[in-house]
DNA sequence: GCAATAATTAACCAAACGTTTAATTAGACC
DNA sequence: GGTCTAATTAAACGTTTGGTTAATTATTGC
């Protein structure tokens, strides 16, 4: 490349600012696409977004979508794969193998709650392929049956507490997984028509701050012998 | 036309099934688009649902729900406001004053978990409006903050059963009625992801049995003292 | 029976939208 | 510097879709 080194080639007007690079540069244009999709299907769901606006937060051309993605349908495939498999590799990175039964239940909790909130496009996904009963995330290969490791890991801490007489018997490591997530997915998933159903502004720094504190309450709570 | 009493206007082929009634009957007809609406919202969101595949699956003319909705969105706001409401309805239904405060809660308990059961379509419509925010439900004003009544509810509940030595000190009614909620409408809510992730059946019968068994386990265990 | 009105229908329209065609430009390689 | 290929663009295409027009049929009140 010659001399303007730092030229743009558009001013990225559309707002969702994503920076257009100088030169030419596949892999980034792929990722800015990427990037624009996930914040609009997160947004409004397969059906309702839209590919100009995808194309305008991106700073790509329209056709662009078409040359890397093929069409709607695999984009959106492609951004719920990357959000699905980034919390899959985040959660098998947990190492909860801690001497402390109790406390590796308490990071796991922790480790959920947070991971949600600071994920939010996540759960929006989610709950629009749940709506379609998951037809697309079946789709994906990628993404099939990858929790069985957590579960092992989640069984074998459940069966240690029980030998220490810090946690009770016979409680199904499948359903204490669910419930875990049930506490904190919920939250933030149903914080919208929660908020309009209490008055009580759910989605505050301290409002987060007891929901986080009450999760892990009742978890253990639970647990006890 | 001449004899033939119980004429049916049409065949209603369109599978969704419903039963044309012989006579023009105003009330009738904006109770099956309403139905109809339901299905097609719950199944596929405000954009991605049809209003022709709507029309076709209420047995009567597209104009019909501009003749008794005026557009789409309304149509949609009013299946929103039906759902919502019938759900508010019976839970304010329940009567919760037992004398023993574990057995008042263990009922709500199951009233949720059944509730969802038997409302798919409400958790698909809740869903749905919480990817946008609630945008439409807040629109509604027969909708908004109806549910301190059971909060206060709740709250008495639990002083009892804190006096009773039955139930632990200093629990949030709220938070604890957000917590019953999640352990069953994630269940319900999520239930395609979490076929996928696990492999096994989550939505069986056997499975939902467990799972009924389990949320109630889950709270009452949260509450001891 | 006969107007007046309410309910219903068939056909149509314009805008929105996903997708494609075909041409252009930048960078890699020799 | 010229050639080849990959990346990018502008414009258009064809369908789908929400919404409308205007005419028709049933029902109600007299």
């Amino acid at each position: 490349m010659v001399s303007a080194p730092v030229r743009k080639r558009r001013s990225a007007r559309a707002g969702a600012g994503a920076t257009v690079p100088a030169v030419r540069d596949a892999e980034a244009t792929r990722q800015r696409i990427l990037d624009a999709a996930e914040s609009e299907f997160s947004a409004k769901g397969l059906a309702g977004a839209r590919v100009d606006v995808i194309a305008a937060g991106a700073g790509a051309n329209k056709r662009m979508i078409y040359y890397y993605f093929g069409n709607k349908e695999n984009l959106y495939v492609a951004v719920l794969e990357n959000a699905y498999s980034h919390m899959r590799r985040e959660e098998s990175g947990l190492s909860l193998d801690s001497v402390d039964p109790l406390a590796a239940i308490r990071a796991l909790v922790l480790f959920k709650f947070d991971y949600y909130e600071r994920h939010p496009v996540l759960i929006s996904l989610l709950n629009a392929e749940n709506v379609h009963g998951a037809r697309y995330l079946r789709r994906s290969r990628n993404v099939t049956k990858l929790y069985m490791p957590l579960v092992d890991t989640l069984s074998r801490i459940l069966k240690n507490g029980v030998k220490k007489a810090v946690i009770r018997r016979g409680i199904d490591p499948v359903e204490l997984y669910v419930s875990i997530a049930s506490l904190s997915y919920f939250y933030f998933s149903n914080k919208a028509t929660l908020s309009n159903a209490f008055g009580r502004a759910f989605d505050s720094p301290a409002g987060r701050r007891s929901r986080r504190a009450h999760v892990v309450e009742v978890i253990l709570g639970y647990l006890r012998p």
